[in-house]
This record gives structure tokens, sequence and C-alpha cells, in this order.
DNA sequence: CTCACATCCTGGATGC
DNA sequence: TGCATCCAGGATGTGA
């Protein structure tokens, strides 16, 4: 499920049990994940404590007391989930509290944190595409996995003018540009159907008619940009999307799936017209949206 | 350079 | 029920 909006969700379930704790001993139960992890992977982490715990698009980045930096990445199908330790489980929990993932390590389990405040935080990830990767702190301003990254679309930095520049002279698919990590950062085939649904404009757009001849936004440009930055922005509220049952990493649910317009609607009504969500396949992907609203 | 496509891997849904 | 087939939230490397 990880997507922007996924990837901040888990950021913020995982920053209270991570942030301010040490890893106490990493488990790598399998290390052959997108990219085998480092021979020295546990023992270069252990014994760190975790200063902060970021985003940057979709990677997750633990910034550790030992001048490394944990880079994490969910892939298709990754997911973190906490272990409570029973006593501190008991000592803090309160009515309606959340439910936390229930006792033991499981299959594709893959990399176990055990962390000084007894909590336990298990990555799993059953195809494997996720990946992680430390970094030292000094080197990661030329880290090759961030460096290409566009901007972040809920920063101030992402406007109509910078996303019109990156689109401008491409031949490509407006859909294809936004899933284009290089033009901006963070989305993936849900909220680009969502966010260009929303902006009302076909994902089979070429790319470059959201800016002029000079590389200048136009009117589709700026509804563009608002529409991927108010899309965002309430999937984040909701706790993002739940596909598959796919749960945060405290347990619950997300529920913006419940707010897809056109993402997985194919045959339904369109919310807005007459017409009917339809589904076409652009690079090999799935796209859906309305023939009828977005031109 | 830019773009379309196959590919890594497993599990769930669907169809016969 | 059993088995085959297709499809999936991502990102990279290829070949045209």
């Amino acid at each position: 499920m990880p997507e922007l909006p996924e990837v901040e969700t888990v950021r913020r379930g995982l920053a209270p049990v991570m942030e301010g704790a040490r890893i106490v001993k990493v488990e790598v139960r399998r290390g052959d994940l997108r990219w085998p992890l480092a021979k020295d992977f546990a023992k270069r982490i252990a014994g760190a404590t975790v200063d902060g715990l970021g985003r940057r698009a979709k990677y997750l980045i633990a910034d550790l007391s030992s001048g490394d930096v944990l880079m994490m990445h969910l892939g298709m199908s990754g997911s973190f989930h906490i272990i409570q330790d029973a006593k501190n489980e008991k000592r803090n929990a309160r009515p309606g509290d959340f439910h936390h993932a229930r006792g033991k390590i499981g299959a594709h389990d893959h990399i176990v944190f055990h962390m000084s405040n007894g909590a336990t935080v298990t990555f799993n990830d059953p195809r494997r595409f996720g990946s992680m990767k430390l970094v030292a702190r000094a080197k990661l301003d030329r880290e090759p996995l961030l460096s290409a990254l566009g901007p972040e679309p809920l920063g101030n930095e992402f406007d109509a003018g910078v996303l019109a520049k990156a689109c401008a002279g491409k031949k490509t698919s407006l859909k294809a540009a936004l899933l284009d990590q290089r033009v901006v950062a963070g989305l993936g085939n849900i909220y680009v159907c969502e966010a260009l649904y929303r902006a009302r404009l076909s994902p089979k757009r070429q790319a470059s008619t959201i800016a002029d001849r000079k590389g200048a936004p136009n009117e589709r440009a700026v509804a563009l940009v608002d529409a991927i930055k108010v899309v965002l922005h309430d999937a984040i509220k909701a706790g993002g999307s739940s596909l598959r049952d796919h749960r945060q990493a405290d347990g619950t649910l997300g529920y913006f799936q419940h707010s897809f317009r056109v993402y997985d609607r194919e045959g339904e009504p369109c919310q807005d017209c007459k017409g009917t969500i339809k589904r076409i396949v652009q690079s090999g992907r799935s796209t859906f949206y309305c023939p009828g609203c977005q031109k």
C-alpha cells in the first residue's frame, strides 16, 4: 500500500516507539530483499539510538546516533508492525488505545528491531521488493537513491511553476510523468489516478500540455498541483489507504480507500457526471479515470 | 536523451 | 475442491 500518505502514516506510527530509543539488537531473518543487505548491517545498527525518524518521498529515514542513516523502502508489499512489551503495554494502556499487533514474529518478518523501551518493530514484506540501506550521514547528499528525486509534493517548493517546468517538452502521458519520481517524489498509481480525476485532467493527455512553449505553467498545472496537495493531505489525515487489509504499524486501518473516486472503481458511475469509470493500461499499469470529466 | 516494457517475488482473487 | 491464470501499492535496467 505504500505511497507517500501510507509511508507518512507508517512514520507517524513508528516514531513514538523508535525516536529516542536505542536499538538493542537487529535480527536479519532474511537479508535478500530488493538488494541484499550489507553483511555488517545488523552489527552497524546495534547499540545506536534513533535520534529522529523522517521521510523523503517513499523512503523512511532513521537518523542514528552512530552517524549512519537507515533508509527503508516498503516496496509493494512491505509493512511495519509494533509488538509492545507486555509490561509496558499494561502500564501505558488507556481506554480506546489502538490495538497493537499481537505477539509473534511471523512469516515474511524479515527484519526485527528490538528497542530499549521493550518494543519490537518488525519489517514484513512477502514480495521482498522493499529495501533497507545504511548510509553515512555525511554522504547522504550524494546518495544515488535520493539525489535524482523530484520535489516533495507537500512542500512549499512544489508549485505549478515547478511541475510545469518538469513536464515541459515531455512527450509522455501525464499519468506516466506523475509516476516518475524525478518529476515529483512520492506519488504512486493510486494517488496519481485520484489527483488527475480531481484536477479533471485526462491521464492520457501529453504531459507537456500543462506548460506553455516557454515552460510556464497554465491553468491545468495550477489545478493539478492543487489536486495533488489536497488528495495527499486528505489521505494522510485518513491514515492512508488500506488495501487488502493492510494495516498501519499500530494495527489500525487507514480509511482513505473509501474516498477513492476512480481507483479500482471500473464500471461504477462517476460522482460528477453521468459517465462510467473506465480502466485502461498505460505503460503496463492500470489507470482508472472518467472519460466524461477528465479532458 | 526519452520512452515502453520486462523484471524482481509472493499471495490473493478469479475462472474453468 | 483443485488447479491455472491473472493481477497487484514500486523502481530499475534493457533495448528501441
